[in-house]
DNA sequence: AAGTTAATTGAACAGTGTTCATTAGGTTGA
DNA sequence: TCAACCTAATGAACACTGTTCAATTAACTT
């Protein structure tokens, strides 16, 4: 067959992304490949490479589509709160998308191409997700250099990431199901008073 | 041939664990593979299997060595210093080591086995990892009870795990090189802070 | 109806992990 | 000394993988 026309070429993108996060979901990582998924949507290997560069492309275009998730279901948690309450709530809710996710959210942070960093748009990515970390430490910390909020951000994010990822892993052995949020909780609780803490003993000084 | 004996069995073990972490630190972890590492120590494929269960054996036992050398270099840190200072020590070591030995790095926190936890001895290592943190952790707060220590341990270098992968795969983009350091010390700084804050008030209540 | 075009194919190539019947070097016993 | 045995070591075979690109053929044009 050729020239059938079914589907343009988004839609053809379209059900390749689809059918490979359906493969992702149900048989990990590592079942992806690109005749299975070509064969989930009815078309022949080849026809993947009119759509993606090679299957790392397509791993990519999945962990965009996996970080949008992410950085939508953290915007929906409630802004009618507190700061330091909606960082709690995000630290919850990225925990629950890992959970939910747990091959795509494997996927985007394991998976690293051969050769170079990983594409721009999704760097952009990442970079908005701390934005809405940043937004909440601006509120609480007003009098803070811009670039020490956005150190600072990265610090508490890192720190929330780097717990979800050894809860994931089961490398945290410890405390069961609630360990990870009662984890993400005392970090930002902590951080955010050691914060304040500092500020308050600099004003201190100062005055 | 056949019944060389050149080499006994542990030998075999090391000369392939020790080719395979060569290949590993010089082109990565997507370029281990079986028939390379066989031929780099002079054996056939087949000779692999008499001592590894299979290629996820291997990368489990390199991976136990990996841990290791981080447990010592950590382990090598001056106990002459203040608990806190020795706490980023210990996290700028860390990250030294996650920066020499990348690949191995990677291999350590990317490597998942299809099916099934890593191997009990590898989580008894990591345990051993975070016992390091709770030494100190109970040194500076020795009223606490040892499951909040535990917690703490976990949550404060689950934080320095975070912030050290996402400046590995480059997902900081903040700072230049120094700004991983900076944002262990804040970390620490500031989650021991926050934890002398909150039992400070705990007193106050109290008394 | 014949010609043109380009969308789609799938065989081919080079690689992968894993298995296991075969082989040949070392050891043993006569 | 030499045949018998044993077993360490092999590497061909199998079923997969990503990727390419000449060949095919359905649909459009004339």
């Amino acid at each position: 067959m050729a020239r059938r026309s079914d589907h343009t070429r988004e839609e053809l993108q379209e059900m390749a992304l689809s059918a490979a996060e359906t493969l992702l979901d149900e048989q990990g990582g590592a079942a992806l490949s690109t005749r299975k998924v070509a064969s989930a949507i009815g078309y022949s290997v080849g026809s993947l490479y009119l759509v993606f560069k090679n299957l790392d492309d397509l791993c990519w275009q999945i962990n965009a589509r996996t970080l949008d998730g992410l950085t939508q279901t953290l915007e929906q948690q409630s802004t009618d709160q507190p700061p330091r309450d909606r960082l709690k709530a995000y630290a919850n809710a990225y925990l629950d998308y890992a959970r939910e996710w747990s091959h795509r959210w494997a996927l985007l942070f394991d998976h690293s191409t051969d050769e170079g960093d990983a594409p721009e748009w999704l760097q952009e990515k990442i970079a908005a997700l701390f934005g809405l970390v940043e937004i909440d430490l601006a509120e609480l910390y007003p009098n803070e250099k811009p670039e020490d909020i956005t150190l600072a951000a990265r610090t508490l994010w890192g720190g929330v990431h780097g717990i979800t990822q050894l809860k994931m892993r089961d490398k945290l052995f410890f405390g069961g199901d609630s360990a990870a949020q009662r984890m993400t909780d005392s970090l930002i609780d902590r951080y955010l008073d050691g914060w304040s803490h500092a500020e308050d003993n600099a004003k201190g000084d100062a005055e």
